[in-house]
DNA sequence: ATTGATATTGGACACGCGCGCAATAGGCTT
DNA sequence: AAGCCTATTGCGCGCGTGTCCAATATCAAT
């Protein structure tokens, strides 16, 4: 392979462990595997990365937290709450079917699953997720102080609405035909419109719109 | 070891991979660690069970289906649909504390994510939660029937309010101290109120009244 | 007691894993 | 053109895995 300068070459690799991530899951994530996707020898990995958690680490935080950057991004363009929200679910959703038809979601499972038994995961996805609860919660909030919405306890609402999303897309992943991504990401809006007293169809996805 | 009689023999080896699946959960739970755990050699389990992945899954539906039939029984004393559902979401989170401080449903975790990569558990997995979610639905489509409950598609519900649940869970379990068990338990209970057109309080705790 | 069926043993086998290391090759400085 | 730094290679090591199998132990029937 081309000789790299380190900066780029190591972009390269974490690059190559999200895709071959993304495939399999974290727990089948192998040094050959992302030596294969990169098209180098599985040494290089360890000249630049000292092991494999450390790297597997790292894709992760990058995987989750660029999925964060594109949902802030998109929702920024909304005009108001309700439309944020609308665009938040549109976002959210698309990030799932990410590409080949694989889940991206399958990061999650893992690193929830393994957040019990590997301290520096457990960091990382507790984090992560708090972020996403709080993109939530400050939308919410925003549609409250501006009349659009109706919540007793926007942090409450902020975790069902986030909860029920996971629960409903952990169905679909995990079980495949039991559960469309169709019907979670309809399910996951109505129930958001009834917490949030907005009216029936207020969050339908906006290109439909 | 002494010689057994094989129907006792295969619910001894099931014993010890459920034993060795809670303390390491599922996706470490090795071929040696059962033959320790039951004080035999390894070739023994694979004389009653022909691959690891059926072991685990056989394991993995007892444990599962445990739980279920407990949930069953204490449903059953319900005077009415309210009531049962309740007693539901009394049973179901008991189940979660379960003995030595770790929660029983890092084990659905592990299923749900290695249902990626091992057949047989997936087949199960998504059995168990087809069952979970019937009892729930059964429970409704009682409380519609009698006019104690409002739902329009019945199924739905049954699959929102449960995936709710364990998306709440599995913050617990997965995070520690970001929600408690008592906040899933309350803000669970609270949904599925509102999704069936109930009163504020309606499905409190059997044992608080 | 002898025999037969089979529960049980314990190690071999092939494979895949993370990791390390000597050798090679490519590009920049001199 | 020569030399040096280091990115890159490709293989091998030790280990742990699921699986398989010939040998052995044990119990019931004869």
């Amino acid at each position: 392979m081309a000789r790299m300068n380190p900066d780029e070459r190591r972009l390269a690799i974490v690059a190559a462990t999200r895709a071959v991530m993304a495939r399999q899951g974290i727990a089948a994530t192998t040094v050959r595997d992302v030596a294969a996707e990169l098209g180098t020898s599985s040494g290089l990995i360890h000249h630049y990365y000292s092991s494999m958690d450390d790297l597997l680490a790292e894709a992760f935080e990058q995987a989750a937290r660029s999925d964060l950057l594109d949902v802030l991004a998109a929702v920024g363009s909304g005009r108001d709450a309700v439309e944020r929200l609308a665009i938040f679910f549109d976002t959210y959703d698309r990030g799932m079917r990410d590409g080949s038809g694989d889940l991206g979601i399958q990061i999650w499972l893992d690193a929830w699953a393994e957040a019990a038994r590997r301290p520096a995961l457990r960091r990382t996805s507790r984090r992560l997720n708090e972020e996403w609860q709080g993109v939530l919660a400050g939308i919410i909030g925003d549609g409250v102080s501006a009349g659009e919405m109706r919540c007793d306890d926007i942090d409450a609402s902020a975790w069902r609405i986030l909860s029920l999303l996971d629960g409903l897309i952990l169905q679909v992943v995990a079980h495949g035909d039991v559960l469309t991504l169709e019907q979670a990401d309809a399910w996951s809006r109505s129930a958001a419109e009834s917490e949030l007293g907005l009216p029936r169809g207020a969050l339908s996805p906006t290109l439909a719109r």
